[in-house]
DNA sequence: CGTACCATTGAGTTTTTTCAACTCGCGTGG
DNA sequence: CCACGCGAGTTGAAAAAACTCAATGGTACG
C-alpha cells in the first residue's frame, strides 16, 4: 500500500543506529535464557490469546500466524511471522493474541521478565524494545488502512506484494498459510479470495502452479493496485 | 468490542506499576523543553504526513483527528486523540499521519530528541514509551478487527461505545467530528454511517437531540452489537 | 434572506457474501 | 492397486449489504 509520503519512516540516515538497537536484542536471544524450544509442529500454538504473557520468542524458521477469536466466533487474523520476526514483545500482560504454527517451526523463547531486567540497564535494548513495538503498530495501521479503504482485488494484491516482500524473493514462492487463513487477515470471504486470484490469474497478473505455490508475473501492476 | 478474554491485558494488579510509567512520562513534559503551544484552531494540523518527528505532544483540552491519505486521495481516519493523549510517539522519524485539531486544542509539546536522551537514562520513563507504544499498538489492532470483521451496525455502535468510554460520560456527550469523519475512521460512507445513526435511534438505541449530541439509551444492548 | 456546509433520505447499482454444488489431491483401508 | 472419504479450493446463482447518484432538509453565518 502506497501512501503519500516517500520515505519510508527509517530513513538510510539511520539505518545504523537501528541495526544497533537491533542487535542489542537479538543479543538478548543469545544470552543465557534464550532456550531453544522443541520445534512446533503445524497447529501447535506458541501461545494463547488470554495466557499470561511470559515468554517472547525470536522465530529462526518457519511460518506463524496470529489470531483473535472474536466472542461469537468470527476470528481476524493479524498478521503472519516469518524467520527472524519477534513474536509476543508487543503484548501486555496477557497475550492479545494466538499465535499458531502453520509449518514446522523453530525458536527461541527468553522469559520477558529477563528482558524487562535488562532493559532497565541497557539503554540500547530499552530503545529496541520502544522501535519494535512502533513497528508493529505501523504495520497495524497498513493493515487497518487495507482492510478500511481497499477493494477485493485490491486487498489481494497487497497481500501479495507484501508477503512477497517478506519472503524477499521476486520469483515464485510457496503459500504457507490456506485461503481461510489469507480472508480472515483481508476481512473477506475464503469465496471472494479464491475468485480474485482466479481474476487476476485470467488477467496474467499472476501464475498459480497449485493453489499454494504462486508467481507474480507483473509486479509493478500488482503494486499499482495497492493503492 | 469483545474479545474472548476477561480481563484487559493491564490487570489491576498492575495498575500502580503503570501509573509510576506514565507518571515517568507525564513528568518530561512538566521539564524545561515542555513549551505550551500557542492554541490550535479547528483544522489546525499539529503536524502531517511526512513531516519530520520533531516534536511529542500531549493534549491539555479539546479533539484531534488524525489520518493518512493515499495516494489516489482516498483518506483513513486512525482515531481521534482527546486530552490526555500522547501524540507522534508512535512516529518514526517521519510521521505517518496528520493530526489536525477539530476543536481548538490546547497542547504541550517536548522535543523527540529530549525524550529519547532522558530515556536513556530514566529506565521507568523508557518503559512509559514502550507501554505507550504497545497501547497505541492495541488500539490499532482492535480498530482493524471492527473494520475487518464487523457489519455497518456494528462499526457505528463500537465506536459510539469507544468513544463514550474515552469521554468518561455515560450520559450524554457531543461528537466534535463530522459525519464524514467517523465514515473515514469506520471504512464506511457518510451515507452509510448516517443511514445507520437513524435506524439506532428508530430502534430506541441512542437519542439525538441534534446531529453532534448524541445520547446512549441503551449501553448494555449497544455493547453487545459491538462483538 | 441567501449562501455554504453538513446531514439525511430515496432509488438504483455494484460489490461482496451466502448457499450450494462440484473438483482436486491425498492418504487410508479394503 | 483402487475405491473411498476428507479437507481444501473453485465456481455458479441468488441474496444481502453497502455504495453511488441525486435530491432535499437544516442550521449557522454573513
Amino acid at each position: 500500500m502506497q501512501v503519500q509520503r516517500q520515505a519510508d519512516d527509517f530513513t538510510p540516515v539511520f539505518e545504523s543506529a537501528i541495526m544497533v538497537d537491533e542487535d542489542a536484542l537479538r543479543t538478548a536471544f543469545v544470552g543465557a535464557a534464550a532456550a531453544p524450544r522443541s520445534p512446533f509442529q503445524p497447529n501447535d500454538c506458541l501461545f494463547r490469546q488470554g495466557d499470561a504473557a511470559r515468554l517472547v520468542y525470536r522465530i529462526v524458521s518457519g511460518a506463524v500466524i496470529s489470531y483473535r477469536i472474536l466472542s461469537d466466533g468470527r476470528r481476524q487474523v493479524s498478521g503472519f511471522h516469518l524467520s527472524g520476526d519477534f513474536l509476543g514483545l508487543e503484548a501486555g500482560v496477557e497475550h492479545a493474541v494466538t499465535a499458531e504454527a502453520l509449518t514446522p517451526v523453530e525458536a527461541v523463547a527468553v522469559e520477558r521478565k529477563e528482558l524487562s531486567a535488562r532493559a532497565a540497564c541497557d539503554a540500547g535494548l530499552a530503545q529496541a524494545l520502544w522501535r519494535v513495538s512502533i513497528q508493529a503498530f505501523r504495520r497495524s495501521e497498513d493493515h487497518a488502512m487495507i482492510l478500511a479503504r481497499l477493494s477485493a482485488v485490491e486487498r489481494v494484491a497487497a497481500f501479495l506484494v507484501e508477503f512477497a516482500g517478506r519472503i524477499g524473493d521476486d520469483e515464485a514462492f510457496d503459500l504457507p498459510m490456506t485461503r481461510q487463513d489469507i480472508a480472515d487477515y483481508l476481512g473477506m470471504t475464503i469465496h471472494t479470495v479464491s475468485r480474485t486470484l482466479s481474476q487476476m490469474q485470467e488477467r496474467g497478473l499472476i501464475e498459480a502452479r497449485s493453489s499454494r505455490h504462486i508467481r507474480l508475473l507483473r509486479r509493478e501492476c500488482l503494486e499499482t493496485l495497492c493503492a
